[in-house]
DNA sequence: TATGAATGAGGATTCATTCAT
DNA sequence: TATGAATGAATCCTCATTCAT
């Protein structure tokens, strides 16, 4: 087993190591100056490495662009999938939950998200390696199929009238990455001052509430 | 009068004609490539002038940059007001009124919408002239100002329960522009193929159906 | 007669009059920034006329550099020359008479002195049509001239001690422009202010002394 | 130690002759074309590497023509300050020293002084670093200050009589640099081909004849 | 494996000059 | 004659990528 205490870590563990601590250092490059600007020579700067170093772990700056959106995206979808994972609770509350859960975790980690979503706005397809555009709508469907299977129960359970789960799993979605956008966007913070919090959970109580079977009162 | 049949047009006129070509091939590559990648060799060749000419219309990319965003949001928001002029309509079909015509017109000029939505992700801010947030956040404010006061005055009418307009507005305006994001992304394109269309007059319907005054059934 | 009271004026002296203007406009142009430096749209700009007029003045950007040398340089060797006219005083007085002028015409025209100055130093050279050099040269000469002229003539005069006046005009010429170019350099403002006048007329009594004829104390 | 025969020389060796020619290369091209001019593909081209390579050794132009300045500079002035440095002389001879230094090295070295004074007539400045005009002034009046110091040795030694060390200063200070600039004039070589050097040398004994003791003869 | 020096294609911007009106 | 729009060559600077050590 490696990394046991006391021990000298492995080649492999301390390449994983080095590896990921590029990949720290180019999240927040690529975050702050979006693909085409980010420079690799701050990159190199900030991981603490020289710049010749970066080739050794990735082959070129759009596949350390996947790579981030890759293991990102990977352990996003893992921690959403958990925070619906209690099927015991009324289908209303896992969508909270699921709401609150991408909320506060964008929270935590803006660049995070910025940059798994900022994918999609920003033209790198074409430089990309060809799997890419592959690697983030697999992520992505699995985003909207967590949402879908939450409504999908909701609806076997008679808990919701009738809709299509994708539909109102794209909603959500697109309700959430709207929220971000908006809130991200340097006119915003000029704006009245809304609370990005309470409008979102209000948007998803919107949702809810168009969920609940016919005849029953908000 | 200038532009009469058969006259030769002004010189006037004649400026503000190449000025126009040229924004409308900037348009195109912006929104193409976004503005770091964008290259003005190529703008100068699509508008069919030479590479110096630019530059005798704009000071810079990045005025060239503010020029479309500015001409196209203040286009947008007269048309988004027109929209909502006719105040004898019942509250509710004036949002689904606004939010058709945001829909429809974004899917006539999508470069148009993209570009104007873009600026807020695209790291330009910092190589801009300083008025330029400032010009943005007073198109954006318009427009959330348009959606606010239709919701206010359908609540002064009674016609909607109590909430805050710039509250929901925000809510109309985050969802308007989440779906853009979504539908324009590459990933999306390959998912199952859910109409924009109707996701997003779904979606409507769900706010408006949450504004119904309490007590009335959905 | 041209230019007669309440007559129009006629178009040569127009022409003369634009051309002018544009030459004075030039002057301080070139003044400021240089040859190469020196921008013809603001030439146009200065001068209250279109870019393109300069080009039925000038045939390029260098010979109008060359107008401006070849009239202030006609008219500076003039009044030199008058300056020293006045061949009933003493030598000393007309080198200090000549060097007055020099320091006193310098300082009411610094950019004039400035640009034909610094045509010497400036790499224009190549960039000029064929006879300028002849043409500063010319100009050159005749000051050297001047100041020759007047030693040989106290020479002649058994007032000065034997030497060549040739050199003695070369180094009350290298004095006053070395001067010049001190006192218009950034790196002197910023030094113990000595004051230029009392420096360069102490200098030239240094001179005039060494010319007293031998035997006679300073 | 590094750079013992036979063994490799070290990395920041290296660096330091890679640094040297491109700045030997780039005097060459400042010089003759001055700092508006000058190219910096030829630059490269003249040093043998490529374009980009520049600019790991200097941040812009101006920062690289600073850098000519400064270096070239402090050389001088250590010189010129060991050309004064005997004690014992009398001041007239050290004064003698200082200028043939000046002369001498000079000649060996046109590029060298040509862009060191150049720096004063070139319109560089407000596009240089802002310590730029700080470093020139601190070389020059180092400069000034070695010759001041001379003089007042011999002031107190008795064997000038009363005048303004400064003063003098100046006055040699002028009369070396307006000898280069007529020098390097090229209206100047088509004048009658006046020796420099005696020239030179002969102005410098004016200043020292005009310095010697009240009553004494010349 | 890590380094960092070198590369050179690429791109924004400037501006003297031309020319149709 | 005067204009000013158009031109396009010229040039500084950036930065992803390569490679010898």
């Amino acid at each position: 087993m490696t990394g046991r205490a006391g021990e000298v870590p492995s080649r492999t563990q301390r390449r994983a190591e080095q590896r990921q601590r590029i990949l720290d250092a180019a999240r927040g490059v690529f975050f702050r100056d979006g693909f085409v600007k980010a420079n690799l020579d701050e990159v190199a700067e900030v991981a603490g490495v020289a710049k010749g170093t970066l080739y050794r772990y990735f082959e070129s700056k759009a596949e350390m662009y996947v790579a981030i959106l890759s293991a990102d995206g990977e352990i996003f979808v893992e921690k959403m999938r958990e925070s619906v994972a209690d099927k015991t609770l009324p289908p209303q509350d896992r969508i909270r939950l699921v709401s609150r859960f991408y909320l506060r975790h964008w929270s935590k980690n803006r660049e995070y998200f910025q940059i798994f979503w900022a994918m999609e706005n920003q033209p790198v397809i074409g430089e990309l390696s060809p799997g890419v555009v592959e690697e983030v709508t697999r992520l992505w469907e699995q985003c909207l199929g967590i949402l879908a299977e939450v409504v999908q129960e909701g609806l076997s359970a008679g808990r919701f009238r009738e809709c299509d789960p994708w539909s109102v799993a794209n909603i959500l979605w697109t309700l959430a990455n709207g929220i971000i956008g908006v809130e991200t966007s340097p006119a915003h913070r000029k704006l009245r001052p809304l609370s990005l919090e309470e409008t979102y959970h209000e948007a998803v109580e919107f949702v809810i509430a168009a969920l609940e079977p016919v005849g029953k009162p908000i």
